[in-house]
DNA sequence: ATGTCATCTTAGAGATGA
């Protein structure tokens, strides 16, 4: 079984490039986030065609998260409890139980959307209370949090800085701290498998990026392999964004 | 730190968010 996580940037902007990528790379679960449309607005059709099932919360203009499957799509969840805003989707594919995240960016430290993501992720952890470890689960997604000073390209330009915080760490950590493994992405250029680069000040030609998406799966899901599709970031109308594809077992 | 990108408002370029 295939999956990946894809932070698109807005779906509707990035069809063109995300649907020639399903075929040529043909996972069977995709996690999307930063759809940036509304339910309404949502490509089904050309994603149909290519024989996925959809789930979709979205409201419009910002967040936005997704599941597509073509191993099947049932319980759908299309909220975290407790937070209106469409940065959460969940689904039975198969075996295996997806959960699309995009966790709060913060903005920065003095600001309530800092607050509000620390919350967020506490509302994802007790979530997983209403799961057992020992099921085939990945929760899997944009979350905003580099776990460690190698996750960013240069950890002292963040000391003032969101996605660095120990409080942060704690919160993903706790995560995986449930029972939940970060899947490790084989290395990209330079040693770190960077997920995100800046559109400003070519990042990403120099490879300044960050690891903020992340795979976190339970200890049934049997990882065979994983990477970072750079390709994906490059050339006329990428996301800022690259897709983390993992190969896995049920 | 900030050289970009996407969207919405509302018919141009500015505001917002990342």
């Amino acid at each position: 079984m295939r999956i990946a996580t894809w932070n698109v940037n807005s779906v509707g902007a990035r069809l063109p490039r995300l649907l020639p990528w399903l075929e040529e790379v043909a996972p069977d679960v995709v996690a999307l986030q930063e759809t940036k449309c509304a339910d309404g607005a949502f490509p089904y059709l050309p994603l149909q065609a290519l024989g996925y099932e959809v789930a979709h919360s979205g409201d419009g203009r910002w967040n936005g998260t997704a599941v597509l499957s073509r191993v099947g799509l049932a319980d759908v969840s299309l909220t975290l409890e407790g937070h209106p805003e469409p940065r959460l989707t969940s689904a039975q594919c198969g075996p295996l139980h997806v959960t699309s995240v995009y966790v709060p960016n913060g903005r920065s430290l003095d600001d309530p959307h800092y607050v509000y993501k620390l919350a967020w992720l506490q509302s994802l952890r007790e979530r997983l209370d209403g799961f057992d470890p020992a099921q085939p689960l990945v929760v899997m997604g944009d979350v905003n949090v580099a776990l460690t000073d190698r996750d960013v390209w240069d950890s002292s330009l963040f000391a003032h800085s969101t996605h660095v915080t120990p409080a942060e760490r704690a919160a993903l950590q706790s995560l995986i701290d449930w029972g939940l493994v970060d899947v490790a992405a084989r290395p990209g250029k330079g040693d770190v498998p960077f997920t995100y680069w800046d559109y400003r000040a070519g990042m990403m030609h120099k490879n300044l990026g960050m690891r903020i998406d992340y795979v976190l799966a339970s200890a049934p899901v049997r990882v065979r392999d994983a990477y970072v599709d750079r390709e994906a970031r490059k050339g006329k109308g990428a996301s800022d964004h690259a897709p983390v594809v993992v190969d896995l077992d049920v």
